[in-house]
DNA sequence: CCGTTGTTTTGATGTAATCAAAACAATTGG
DNA sequence: CCAATTGTTTTGATTACATCAAAACAACGG
């Protein structure tokens, strides 16, 4: 009889042990050399998803000092192409990166605090949006953003309106 | 009997008579002071609409020279808040304004040639898309960016696979 | 453990946009 | 029609974000 408790199964065993070889693996199929910039970039985008280069560049530095801002922006170029990580770009803030790549969901932004979530996609379909085919172009992809205040903003909102009546 | 036609109706002489006047109304109505220089931004924004601000720039520099570049960035910006222009912010592009402003509609945008067009709103409604509430907030607007080929660039592509097969 | 190849550092450069103060021009009210 | 006010433009400096290039360096395949 063997054991089928999941703490103890052969890839939970290998993920206990792995800790950050897990991250090593992700860049080294992605065709890339493991460093360690790379894998202090990916811990960083792993903890705070939907940041911009300058402040992994904070979060890097911290456990990597010496650590370059241009090696950032190398790593992120580097994972960019590789499939690795995904680049979005809202209107008035710098370029922000996420881990969450292959599925093409979207982004909800706080017009007020720049807090940014995840959507689904709004259709579940690659280019999500029907159409595939708009005014003689061949559509890949549809990017969208909406943008509104989240849940906090909304109740500072309401009491701010209290203040100034 | 009075003419019905619409040539000579009051609206449509006033329309032929005023020529540029239609410009520096719409600007005056904006609660804006009418200059030369919005005059000649507005303008060249009815001839070259998804334009960015050197562009504009340089069609503005050629009907008034002497106009600066940041003249240019103050008319938009002032545009902008008075709610005669929209600015878009495509990924890994300046700026680009238009003046179709009002109804929410998206853009699509070629990936090889980076021309824009506009593409009405997807299901119709101002905030297009349906999610009025997601994750807590409040939606307030849906930003939608189609990337993909544009006519004239499908068929580049495929004279250029001919040319390296 | 060596060589190749790719990565990071260092330092300069570029683009798009914003800020601030002084000169100037459009409107409003007399 | 003129003067005062208010808003706009010019001029020049400055910022934020990002990219480029060369030399130093490190990873990985043999």
């Amino acid at each position: 009889m063997t054991t089928t408790d999941p703490r103890y199964d052969d890839a939970g065993l290998r993920l206990a042990v792995a800790d950050e070889g897990v991250l090593a693996v992700s860049i080294r199929s992605a065709g890339l050399k493991v460093t360690a910039p790379r894998l202090a970039v990916l811990r960083a985008l792993a903890d705070m998803p939907h940041s911009n280069a300058d402040a992994l560049f904070g979060a890097v530095r911290s456990d990597l000092p010496g650590t370059s801002l241009q090696a950032v922006y190398g790593v992120l170029a580097s994972f960019g192409t590789a499939g690795l990580v995904r680049k979005i770009e809202p209107a008035g803030s710098p370029a922000l990166f996420e881990r969450r790549v292959g599925d093409n969901h979207h982004h909800i932004i706080c017009t007020r605090c720049s807090v940014v979530n995840d959507v689904d996609c709004a259709v579940g379909h690659a280019p999500c949006l029907t159409p595939s085919e708009v005014l003689g172009f061949d559509v890949r992809a549809a990017e969208v953003i909406y943008w509104g205040l989240c849940a906090a903003c909304r109740l500072d909102a309401v009491s701010e309106a209290a203040d100034h009546p």
